[in-house]
DNA sequence: TGGAACTTATAAGTTTAACTAATACTAATG
DNA sequence: CATTAGTATTAGTTAAACTTATAAGTTCCA
């Protein structure tokens, strides 16, 4: 029987070498590991024998890495890497109920965590952790086991599951917002400060499906976030034309106020992603079909 | 100082644990390795108590993978996948002028090899590998030096220069074509078998150039590789809507004719790609400079 | 039902790879 | 030119990895 990966390079080795390598120094990479400077020196050896190159030029006293050993270089990091993240996955198995969530601020804030005692109560083992970052591009979904993006579903390598398309209205605070301001009609927005989303040009399709054409949109403060669109809206800083989905609950207990029905749909909506390459840990497919149920619960609502 | 990767797992232990998960046995897994099963068993207990979790479930005399195991296994593979192919990128440091080359099938036979002597010529001592694959995008750029691929440039994750953009006109055989054949007008055209790339609707295209709308062109055998389109051209079995650059050759040394001037321009290109991640050998270096320069000596003409 | 055929696990001993200590060597530095 | 700061080497030590031998458990089948 023949092994699978060939005979590999002393695998002990490559954890100096990397170090080495990176820290352009023996001495270093030996204080490091917490080994002796010998050691490294005989690790390099080893995979200069077992390779047949030299994998390090000895340039006075300093080393430098030869075209060859930038190459072996950069595998040995991706593998590494890969080692010390497996490592890191296998540590939520220690803590059974874990399961690590990426999403956006928005979708964090507005909905997921609003939710998270319905989650404890229904998944009680579960003990998530939350990961927000700003962009639903940035991750490779490593160490996340679950993440909610917002886009158009086609993202290779992963398993993505449409949760809800999102919806636009205008929304302002019945609380906050200057009695006089209270809108009656679409064209009374215009007299209001408008709360824009980075896509600006949204005020204007809003007005276009009211058949107010070729309206003035470009006043008011805009919001990379959309969870800070809603909250400025809440403090009575104008009207946003903020996600109704993600506004739901506030629009339901008065917080915000939709006042007109009509609303714009983006192509894009929310999804629910995972890698379908990782084995998924009991807790995070219970955490997923929890939150399957909760987003089928929601959208009936 | 404080390592990079943490502490890591015994590295060694890995491999036979892969072996152990991917043949759900000690004993053939040691049988791979040329150890004892009992070396197997230790490696997997000391695995066991570094990550304090069961890897596997022993049940009878058969073992099988816990979940978290199952999680270790897709890192391990993953890793260990990595350091075996940055081995035998190091292997072609043995040979110094090795450059592995992935193409189509079309470029392959009817651009690169016609100017591999010359390549020769201008770089002695590149010793040329060619991998040839249908579809571009299979290949993540790991084992493969430089590849050419066909498409719009957008590729995440590597480097695409590109080479040219693809035309599309009518080819036949001077010398295999039966005499009477032989087009003088465009309309002549639909007299013959048409030869058709996978994208039949190009003849529709290059007939609507000519202002000959609605033709029937659904007659003619299709090709899913362009090489054997213009080859199945050169055999005089009909008139080949091809790819002028691949057959310029074949059209300057009179092998195929190029009837009329107009030719229907692809939104594709041929790209040179390699991986901007991985490092780059002096011979590919410089296999890559000498493609670039005939490139342009083969655009000039 | 019992024992042959296969497993994995374990205890004890061996080998070998990895590491240390001490020192040699070399290049840079002031 | 001595000092410092790095790598290399040699010889010896340690600890990890492995082997041998055996135990203990399952499965299979006569």
């Amino acid at each position: 029987m023949s092994r699978r990966f060939g005979r590999l390079p002393p695998l002990t080795s490559l954890e100096g070498f990397e170090a080495a390598a990176r820290l352009k120094s023996f001495s270093l990479a030996a204080e490091e590991l917490n080994i002796t400077q010998s050691a490294i020196s005989h690790q390099i050896k080893a995979l200069e024998a077992f390779f047949n190159l030299e994998l390090f030029n000895r340039v006075g006293r300093t080393v430098e890495l030869t075209v060859a050993g930038h190459d072996l270089l950069d595998s040995t990091t991706k593998a590494l890497t890969t080692i010390a993240k497996g490592k890191r996955r296998l540590s939520f198995y220690d803590r059974p109920g874990s399961v690590v969530w990426g999403t956006s601020m928005a979708f964090a804030s507005k909905w997921l965590l609003p939710r998270y005692s319905k989650l404890k109560q229904s998944v009680p083992e579960v003990q998530p952790w939350l990961f927000t970052h700003d962009e639903t591009y940035e991750l490779e979904a490593e160490e996340v086991d679950l993440a909610i993006w917002f886009g158009d579903g086609d993202w290779p390598g992963v398993t993505a599951t449409k949760l809800f398309h999102d919806q636009l209205s205008p929304l302002y605070s019945p609380v906050n917002l200057p009695k006089q301001a209270i809108p009656n009609t679409p064209s009374d927005l215009l007299e209001l400060p408008l709360l824009h989303d980075e896509r600006t040009d949204d005020w204007l399709s809003w007005f276009h499906l009211m058949e107010l054409e070729e309206q003035n949109v470009a006043q008011g403060a805009v919001f990379s976030d959309s969870s800070l669109l809603l909250e400025s809206a809440i403090y009575g800083q104008g009207i946003a034309l903020g996600s109704i989905v993600l506004a739901k609950d506030l629009i339901k207990d008065g917080t915000l106020i939709q006042p007109f029905n009509e609303s714009i749909t983006s192509d894009h909506a929310f999804y629910l992603v995972h890698s379908h390459k990782q084995t998924m840990r009991p807790a995070v497919a219970n955490a997923k079909a929890w939150l399957l149920e909760e987003v089928e619960r929601f959208n009936a609502t």
